[in-house]
DNA sequence: TTGTAGGCGTTATCAG
DNA sequence: CTGATAACGCCTACAA
């Protein structure tokens, strides 16, 4: 019998302090024009009462919510070991440092319906979202593209209206790799590469297709993964059974280059000796093989809080750099390649 | 010049279907007490202006947000590469099946107030939350034990303050463990814990410490770890270091154990011959050792799983059940113990 | 079945 | 510096 359930209001509030709803409020926020006995009185009532401001009926005036949101729309939430959103996170955890505002973070749930995330999205929930690792059908470009909503993509979005994003340099990075294995030698150079909904995946074959087509050789050596260590594992099992001439690989992935490589050495082959291997993200499981990866460092968490600041731009009215800022990766050496 | 930048309102849809506020709203909500042809006008007139109700307005009259929290305060790194918090996200999900509630994820930021996530949570943006990998000096209990917004933990809480909770039995995990290591004769054995500033990790070292001395031996052999494979890396060089004759370990997670068995095996130690492992988890990171690890199966995605199901009944206004549900860990046979 | 009216808790405006 | 008062967008009796 201590009390009622209902937090209490402002109303309680300034009653409590013996003011009025509007010196409590302005007591609360900005604290300017409001008497050193008033605000005192206000901030002792609060204190007793446990009072927390309701955001609904703030952000219904304001049209804040304090909040932003980020989307990953990844289906399955084994995904979410990878260190490439771990990155993510922390990229936009960074670009958050000192702004006041809440991280919201939206998973995609297995049994929701298609459009779940976008009406959550429009429905003032949120004041602005970084959406990354989306998949074709994810069709968000279609839903936040009326501009409703401030929206900064990581990676290059499918359908390109003009939606704002950061991205890194794919397709170079894909040809680097490629290049780096042409140049140790290897003439039967196959890929791993990631799921092909997605544009980063895309763009990472292009670079390694075309490095190979312009060295002469056939771009034919293709597999397809997920970007974890165990579809990496599978691709190069099915790469080696019909392909046992491979002398290089390109790994759209450092996770999926993890798996590779047990399979490589399972069957005996040495690396780089008898087959090279470039991964790709340099994120900390490249330092956990043995030989250490070759790989190309993603800057996903520069990447990210370049993206978030974007949107904090976008939030408070200032508009988006009309080009994407592209960032480029880079060569990290390791022993297998 | 397309229209105007400000979403649609209620009012918007119900002229433009020709209709009432009041009838548009019953058609958007339940669809009860409505006529066919205003249902048919309401819903064209939404399709048309891309009407997406406002949820902070909606909110204020229904108190309830539609969404609920899971709060995860742990350093962002970490809780998209530990398939523990990976398991906690899986049970969440699983749990929120076809319940239509949108799950926020709250973790904490670096540079974030202490109060931050409590002052979200209570300020009305959601309806419930559950509290996984919470730590001592979180003080989440503190501030949410007023029963002002339904909650509960996965994983004892610190103050038990008859918070609503659920857990594995951890001490029986640990007991379980030091017992296989005893089994196998080991009589130097060594415990790599969690943080200390966790129920879990705690519960486990007496578990651990409990059967050693039952044994009659001395449970001192005791090194911090953090629950990551780097901690745990470091933790068995400091055990290698100073007992030497060390035959035995029972590191508190599985990425420990895998850090653990590397330092081993660069030290030239076979396993088990040499030494003996046991870890805790069975989240996947077990399979992947070699050889692979004997470990614990900690029952995360049904526990976490029972815990929302609780949480979803104290939203619906049903009391927790008065004693926490706790499941217990089973052992998992690998070849390291 | 439909419309009218009132209020949810907060901030913003504008006199005092 | 303070205090009425009017929104913000929506839901829900209640009356028609």
């Amino acid at each position: 019998m201590t009390g009622p359930q209902t937090s209490p209001t402002l109303d309680d509030v300034a009653r409590a302090a013996g003011v009025s709803r509007s010196t409590a409020s302005r007591a609360i926020n900005g604290g300017s024009r409001v008497s050193p006995e008033a605000q005192a009185a206000v901030d002792d009532a609060i204190a007793r009462l446990g009072y927390a401001p309701n955001r609904a009926a703030r952000s219904l005036v304001t049209r804040r919510t304090g909040s932003i949101a980020l989307v990953v729309p990844e289906p399955d939430a084994r995904i979410l070991t990878d260190p490439f959103l771990a990155g993510v996170l922390r990229g936009v955890s960074q670009a958050l440092v000192g702004t006041d505002l809440q991280l919201v973070l939206l998973i995609a749930r297995p049994d929701e319906r298609p459009g779940g995330p976008a009406r959550y999205l429009r429905s003032g929930h949120v004041d602005g979202a970084v959406v990354a690792s989306h998949h074709r059908e994810d069709r968000l470009e279609d839903q936040l593209a009326d501009g409703r909503l401030p929206v900064v993509f990581v990676g290059r979005p499918f359908d390109d209206r003009n939606l704002p994003y950061v991205d890194v340099d794919n397709v170079a990075g894909g040809r680097t790799a490629a290049e780096r294995l042409l140049g140790r030698g290897c003439r039967s150079i196959a890929t791993i590469t990631g799921p092909l909904d997605m544009t980063a995946a895309l763009d990472r074959l292009d670079g390694w297709r075309a490095a190979l087509e312009e060295a002469g050789l056939a771009a034919d050596l293709v597999a397809d993964g997920d970007f974890t260590v165990e579809g990496g594992a599978r691709a190069m099992d099915r790469l080696l059974a019909e392909h046992p001439q491979i002398d290089g690989v390109f790994a759209a992935s450092d996770l999926m280059a993890t798996g590779a490589m047990q399979v490589l050495q399972a069957a005996g082959r040495r690396i780089p000796e008898d087959v090279a291997v470039v991964g790709y993200d340099a994120l900390g499981a490249a330092e956990r093989t043995s030989p250490r990866l070759t790989t190309l460092r993603n800057p996903v968490v520069e990447m990210v809080s370049a993206a978030t600041a974007v949107l904090l731009d976008a939030v408070e009215g200032h508009p988006a750099p009309a080009a994407p800022r592209i960032l480029v990766p880079e060569l990290v050496e390791g022993g297998t390649a």
